[in-house]
DNA sequence: CTGTTAGCGCATTCAT
DNA sequence: ATGAATGCGCTAACAG
């Protein structure tokens, strides 16, 4: 398969030595011109990199990581498809791939036992640093992180709970207050809560407490709660829009934990032939570039996921390049934006 | 006074070593029970373990990974936002860990010269093998791929272009073909074609030329050809509608080369107050978990992505094991989904 | 600016 | 069943 070129027969593997020796160096000199190239005089520079150029030659990164820096960061986050997570992944990669890091990434709806496995798997990699979207909810786990080197910052919550190190992210009580408090400023009374299962997940927790704190707030109080929850799919911000209106008839607006859901609930008040918002109003969170496609076009709460996901790596690499006061909790703005749906 | 004490300070680095030195056995009993334990005595087994249990140990995957086999999957993939290659990204991800390995993951809308370095980046890690999604443009890349020991998956076109070494997709032609038919079988007449930009997309250019093909195939001639291209979004549906009612008065369906510019395309019919199909019919491709939950429900194509990725996975393991017949292209299936948009 | 020496943490190989 | 020696490919630290 490999093309042979009578002039760099490789003694032995392709490594650093070998290229050393074609170009009549020292090894140490091909490790200077490629990670410390001012080390080197122009002309020793050039005609190294030329045969490394020739010759295909591509440095062992494993070698490298285990004699001086690490260059890989960890990341752990929930499934992709989930609104959000994407983009967020997008903005790690963006940010680690200019930097020189590369993303080693864990995925997955994770019990606690498999998510402190998926740790482990992710930390045998001596990685620089690790992101971590999921709540961390084993305690070993987090004593763990806590102890170990490398850096951590959890995309999450930054309220209440103390991060492991370091946390980027939003208030979710506040931003959910926000939006319940703002439908109530448009003259919405009865204001149903959707979310996927809140249990184990910190963010959709303190959303609906969020939720409830606006409610109360303003003196109101419902007989039955109008709180459920849903699988993460448009089909069940349809079964949202069944349900929560069969609680209650007066219902006149659903916020939804995510515009996933609200989605499929403005497709199914379509179905039903409810006009929106006049028969019944429609909140999202999380502004999917479809929010604002859609008809009618989507209420929601905006935060930057992809600002999210880079800031986190900038966070880690400030602390890499041992910056001082790098703050430990970095909370991101949001943004109400009203559109047609409520 | 040196009391054995496994909760000991750590002597030196936590290793192997200092593990060995706890449980009173040499290094290599320690790594044999990691990786074979069936060849360590189950009493010497049970107290390494613990030994390990107790300290948190946790093996350098690096300096195992230099000496003995590889376990990193390198991917390179589309912007993950794109419809579809979150769905693999997540198919791969569950089919690694399921089988021990981490998954490194390249991400971004690859020139062709950051595709090579992309991929350089990625063989630097020494991985077992390599998935890539996004066509491997450069000769380069291609040669240096095919020169090297890993094996490498590109889910794909499955038709024409020779892999560089296996592929798992579906035939972007035939499924073109196949939704054209269906559209001309149900009595359109006047099909426009919508997709994001082509140049550098294989698989598109594939869909576009298996829907010319499909038209020629049935005699139509078109004065005007019905076709554009629009950014990856749902805007660029809505653009669409716009634009190909604005070229062709007749236009009685548009085929979006995926789901995310057909939803795009019936919010912005809804807008204009066009029953769908009546006015103007759309079909989709993908079959996005939105796609049966729109009103009205999405005709689209099927490709089940998640299934692509594990494949994928899993052929580049088979040809790890080193089984015979790992067949070189593997295609998919794909079912038309017939709905009430088209 | 360049070369030499030593060793990162582990597993292969060969001993016992 | 266990251990000792050796080296994977690279680079920090220290010459020259």
């Amino acid at each position: 398969m490999s093309t042979f070129d009578p002039t760099d027969r490789p003694r032995g593997r392709l490594g650093i030595k070998e290229i050393a020796r074609r170009a009549g160096v020292a090894p140490m000199t091909v490790s200077r011109t490629l990670s410390d190239p001012a080390k080197v005089s122009p002309e020793t520079r050039a005609r190294v990199m030329a045969v490394i150029e020739q010759a295909g030659f591509i440095r062992n990164e494993l070698a490298s990581s285990m004699r001086s820096g690490r260059r890989i960061v960890g990341t752990m986050v929930p499934p992709l498809i989930n609104s959000g997570i994407a983009e967020q992944v997008q903005g790690m990669t963006d940010a680690c791939q200019a930097s020189g890091y590369q993303l080693l990434l864990v995925q997955g709806d994770f019990t606690p036992e498999a998510e402190e496995e998926a740790i482990r798997a992710l930390l045998g990699w001596q990685p620089a640093g690790l992101i971590l979207q999921a709540f961390v909810q084993s305690p070993a786990a987090r004593r763990r992180l806590a102890a170990g080197p490398a850096p951590v910052v959890e995309i999450s919550e930054v309220r209440g709970r103390e991060p492991i190190d370091m946390a980027v992210g939003v208030s979710n009580f506040e931003t959910a207050h926000a939006m319940t408090s703002h439908l109530l400023a448009k003259g919405y009374r009865r204001i149903g809560f959707v979310s996927t299962p809140v249990h184990g997940n910190d963010r959709l927790r303190q959303r609906r407490i969020g939720y409830r704190q606006a409610l109360r707030d303003a003196g109101h109080h419902y007989p039955v709660p109008l709180e459920i929850e849903v699988p993460i799919t448009p089909a069940g911000g349809a079964e949202a829009v069944r349900r929560l209106s069969a609680m209650d008839a007066a219902l006149d607006v659903i916020f939804c934990s995510s515009d996933t859901l609200a989605i499929g609930a403005v497709q199914e008040c379509h179905r039903r032939g409810w006009p929106i918002p006049e028969r019944l109003a429609i909140a999202g969170y999380g502004d999917v570039d479809l929010a604002a496609q859609l008809f009618p076009t989507l209420t929601t709460l905006r935060v930057d996921r992809y600002a999210m996901g880079r800031r986190a790596v900038e966070q880690l690499l400030r602390r890499l390049r041992g910056e001082a006061d790098v703050p430990a909790v970095e909370t991101l703005g949001f943004e109400i934006v009203e559109r047609q749906s409520a």
